[in-house]
DNA sequence: GCTTCAAATGTAACCGGTACCATACACGCT
DNA sequence: AGCGTGTATGGTACCGGTTACATTTGAAGC
C-alpha cells in the first residue's frame, strides 16, 4: 500500500503548484486523492457511487473530500462526459404570466430532476431566437424547449445535429383567408383537418393544447345555458384562434345552431370594447358573446355596461386565457383555462425521456378547464 | 510549410478515431486546423481576435470553420479559461409578475453583454436556496444574483469563496415589536437609523429600493391634497414595509401632522377589505387612507364602495407596488411603482463590472415613482 | 553573406473530471 | 502448487479548448 500512494502523490505534484498567497481555489479531485493516499480513480468512483468501491475506502474519500469542500466540477464533468445535466429554455416572454408560469413549472421539474435550466427569452425576434439558441448548444445543452417562438424551426442552429428539442405551443402567423372561409359557408375540407395538419419541424417533439377542443367547451357550455344566438370577436387568426373557433363551430352545427358574426378586432381592451359597443347596439344582437381572448372580452364587459346591457341576464360574455384579471372584473368571466403548470412539465418530461431525440414526431395534445363564472347565464326568454 | 502541415495533420490523428457510421459530431478546433493545415493554436488565436495572426491566414482559419459549421464549445473554454461567461440568477418566484419583470431585465441586459443566465427559483425555501446556489458554483458562474431571498446569507455554500454576489431587493422577517414602536410615541433613535442599518451579507453588494423615499412620496402627494387625518393599513412588518411606514411618519411630523392610527393586517383582498370596513365605521375616519400594499388597498377600495363611502370625494386610498390591478380597479388606484426594470439592470451592471467582489460593501437604492390615479384627491372639506 | 529581431506559427502542458485497461491480491478449485 | 476468477485500486489517455514557451520565417542592418 505504501508504493502506489507515494505514486499517487507524486502524479499530484505534477501539477502547476500554487503560491500560499493565491485565491483559495475549489479543491479538486486530485487534492482529495493527495489527503486520503488514493487515487483520482478512486475518488471519482466514490463520486459516481460505483459499487466496486470498499466501504472503508468510500468514507476515507468523503472524510478527505468533506474537509477540504470538495464538489465536483460541472464543467470538467460536462467536458468529460459530453453530457451538461443542463437544458436550454427559450419562450416568447419572462413578462407575460402566461409563460412565466410555464417557465416555473419547467424550472421547477427540471430542478427536481436534477438538472439546471439556462434561460433565454426571444422577446418575439426571430433574430435573437437563432442567437439564444446558438448559446445554448454553444455551450452543449442536453435538449432544449422552445416556446411561443415565431422564427422558422427550419433555420435553426439545429439543423442537422440531433439535439433533443421540444416545441411548445407553437402557433401560426395570422391567415385572414382562413377566418374568411371559417366564418361564412360550408366548412371547407381543408379547416375540417387543420386540427391534425402537420407543423412546422415536423422532426420535432411538440406540446400543444387543444384549442379546438377547448372551443367545443366553451360552445357545449353556452349551449347547456340555452343560448342559441351567437357571435365572435377574434384577434388577428393564428392558427391557435382558428381551431378554437373551428371548435366551437362544430359543436353549434351538430346541435343545429347558426355559427353567427364573426368580427375580427385587435387583441386590446379597447377594440373588444369598441367591437362589442357596434355589435350590442346592431338589431339582432347576439345572447352570447364569445371572444377568443380575455382582454377582448374584458373589453366587451365594459361596452355592456356602458351601454346598460347586463351582463348575464341580457347577454352572456365568455373568453379564453383565464388571465389574472378574468376572475377580477365584474362578473367575473367564463373563460377557458389552459394547464400551464401541466403543459411546462410535459414538455420537460418529454425532453428528459429521450424520445425528443427520435426522428419520429411525437405530439402530446392537452386540454384545457372550462372556468365557468358569472359573466354568462341563461339565455334571456325572448 | 510542407513539413509542420503534416506534423500538425499527425497531432490530429492522434484522437480516438470515429468511424463514419457514427452521429455526426460537431466539429472540434482539431477538425479546422486539419482542414486547412494549421495548428489548433493559430485556429484559437483567430477566434479570439488575436492580432499577431497575418490577414490571409486568418481568412483561410475561418474559411474552413465555416465549411465545418465549427463553433467553440464554451463547456471547454470555460474549463480551460476558468470563466464560464454564465451567471447564476436565483429569485424567489418566477410566477409574480413583479419578479418576473426583474428577471427578465437581468435576461436581457446579460444576452447584450453577452452571457447566459441560468435562473432558478428558490419558492421562499431556504433549503432549495442552497441547493440551487450550490449548483450555480458547481457550474461554475461568474457570479450571482440572489433575489428577494429568505435564508440566512452567512450559510450559503458562498462563505470563503469569492463569488461576486448581489444581493437584490433582501428583506428581513417580520418586526413586530419596531412597527409597535413605530405606531405610537416618538421616534427612537433606532428607528430612524433603520434606513441606514446594515444589511445581512455585508460582504455582498446591494440593491434595493429606497422604501422610506417612496413612502415620503406618498405623504407629501396626500399632504399637497389638503388631507390632515390619516390611517395606515400595514401587512406583517417586513423591513421594507417600515421604511414606507417610517417615511411617511416623518414626512408628516415635518408638516405637523400626527400619524394617524396604523392598523395590522394580512396581505390579501379580505384583510384589507375587513381592517377598511372597521376603520371607515369608525368615529372620525380617516380622510387618507394608505395601505403599504396594492392588494390591500384594492380590498379597501371594495369596502368602502360597499359602505357607500365615495372614493375620492370622502376618503382617498393609496396603495404601494403598482400591480396589474392596479389600474383596472375603479377608481384606478394611486401607488407607487418601483423601477422594476432598472432594479435588475442595475443588479447586473454591478455584478458584472467587477466591483460586487471586493470586500467593502457597495449598496445602490433606487426610487420609485408616484403614480398619481384617481384613487386619491382633495381632501374633502369639513 | 551573416547576424538580429520581430512577427507568425507550432508544440505541448495544462483545466478537472471520466473511463478503459492494467495490476495486485485474495480466494477457491483441481 | 498452479490456475483461474473476481474485487479493489492505480495509471493514463482522453474531452476541446487556452496559453506559455519554442521554433520558424522573413526582412532589415552590417
Amino acid at each position: 500500500m505504501g508504493s502506489p500512494r507515494a505514486r499517487s502523490k507524486a502524479e499530484n505534484v505534477r501539477r502547476r503548484p500554487r503560491t500560499a498567497t493565491e485565491t483559495p481555489r475549489p479543491a479538486t479531485i486530485r487534492d482529495v486523492a493527495a489527503l486520503c493516499g488514493l487515487s483520482i480513480a478512486t475518488v471519482t468512483r466514490v463520486f459516481q457511487g460505483s459499487q466496486s468501491v470498499r466501504a472503508e475506502t468510500r468514507a476515507r474519500v468523503l472524510e478527505s473530500a468533506d474537509r477540504l469542500g470538495y464538489r465536483p466540477n460541472s464543467i470538467a464533468r460536462a467536458l468529460s462526459t459530453g453530457t451538461s445535466n443542463t437544458i436550454g429554455v427559450l419562450i416568447r416572454s419572462l413578462v407575460d404570466p402566461y409563460w412565466a408560469e410555464i417557465a416555473n413549472a419547467i424550472e421547477r421539474r427540471a430542478g427536481e430532476r436534477g438538472c439546471s435550466v439556462l434561460l433565454a427569452s426571444s422577446q418575439g425576434r426571430p433574430d435573437l431566437e437563432r442567437e439564444k439558441l446558438q448559446t445554448f448548444f454553444d455551450n452543449r445543452v442536453d435538449g432544449v424547449i422552445v416556446g411561443g417562438v415565431s422564427g422558422e424551426p427550419n433555420r435553426w442552429p439545429h439543423a442537422g445535429r440531433h439535439i433533443p428539442t421540444v416545441m411548445l405551443l407553437w402557433d401560426s402567423t395570422p391567415q385572414p383567408e382562413l377566418l374568411e372561409e371559417l366564418s361564412s359557408g360550408p366548412l371547407s375540407p381543408r379547416l375540417r383537418m387543420l386540427p391534425q395538419e402537420t407543423l412546422p419541424g415536423e422532426w420535432l417533439a411538440h406540446v400543444s393544447t387543444d384549442d379546438a377542443a377547448g372551443g367545443t367547451l366553451i360552445a357545449r357550455h353556452l349551449l347547456d345555458l340555452g343560448h342559441r344566438r351567437f357571435a365572435f370577436l377574434v384577434p388577428p387568426p393564428v392558427r391557435s384562434h382558428l381551431l378554437r373557433l373551428l371548435g366551437m363551430r362544430m359543436t353549434l352545427e351538430e346541435a343545429g345552431v347558426s355559427f353567427g358574426a364573426v368580427l375580427p378586432t385587435a387583441d386590446t381592451f379597447e377594440s373588444g370594447r369598441a367591437a362589442a359597443t357596434q355589435l350590442l347596439c346592431g338589431n339582432s344582437p347576439p345572447t352570447a358573446l364569445v371572444c377568443t381572448t380575455d382582454v377582448i372580452a374584458v373589453g366587451a364587459i365594459s361596452a355592456a355596461h356602458e351601454l346598460g346591457v347586463k351582463v348575464p341576464a341580457d347577454v352572456s360574455i365568455a373568453g379564453y386565457d383565464d388571465i389574472d384579471l378574468a376572475s377580477y372584473v365584474d362578473p367575473p368571466l367564463t373563460t377557458l383555462r389552459n394547464p400551464m403548470r401541466q403543459l411546462g412539465e410535459t414538455a420537460l418530461d418529454l425532453l428528459l425521456s429521450g424520445r425528443a431525440g427520435e426522428t419520429g414526431a411525437i405530439s402530446h395534445r392537452l386540454t384545457g378547464m372550462l372556468m365557468a363564472r358569472g359573466s354568462t347565464g341563461a339565455a334571456p326568454i325572448r
